[in-house]
DNA sequence: AACCTGACGTTGG
DNA sequence: CCCAACGCCAGGT
């Protein structure tokens, strides 16, 4: 049987290693993290990895999503709320379960690219409506 | 070992 | 924008 601490699997360190360093207020994809981590063509393991993360422990799961800036989890679904909660919580917009990543994709942002990550363009923590 | 499944990704129509 | 078809990889049956 399994024992009670199992997985000292390198690549999943790896990965979580890069899941925790995505900065506040940003996303980034499966495929971009699984290639971050050194292991590229693995997105899925990337969502393998998140689904076994024990509750509690401090991970921005919420945080990752799908290629395309979309979130992984059915729309609707108890995830899905609870990720929408947290992005929105840390200013992130999820517009019909979607994120814009030009926006707020990780390194993905041309004013970052041109201009640096202190551009102006995401007015961060917009408390309520103005 | 064959087959199925999925917190994925890319391409083409 | 929607959908289908592949490609890819780890686990489960």
């Amino acid at each position: 049987m399994k024992s009670v601490d199992d997985e000292p699997k390198p690549e999943h360190a790896a990965i979580l290693r890069v899941i925790v360093s995505i900065p506040r207020g940003r996303v980034a994809s499966y495929g971009e993290i699984a290639k971050r981590a050194g292991l590229p063509k693995r997105a899925r393991l990337v969502g393998r990895v998140l689904g076994e993360v024990p509750a509690g422990m401090d991970v921005p799961w919420y945080r990752v999503l799908r290629s395309d800036g979309r979130i992984a989890f059915p729309a609707g679904s108890r995830a899905f709320r609870t990720q929408v909660r947290h992005l929105a919580g840390e200013g992130v917009l999820v517009r019909n379960g979607r994120v814009d990543l030009l926006m707020h994709g990780w390194e993905r942002n041309m004013d970052d690219l041109l201009w640096g990550p202190s551009a102006p363009v995401v007015r961060r923590r917009s408390r309520k409506s103005p």
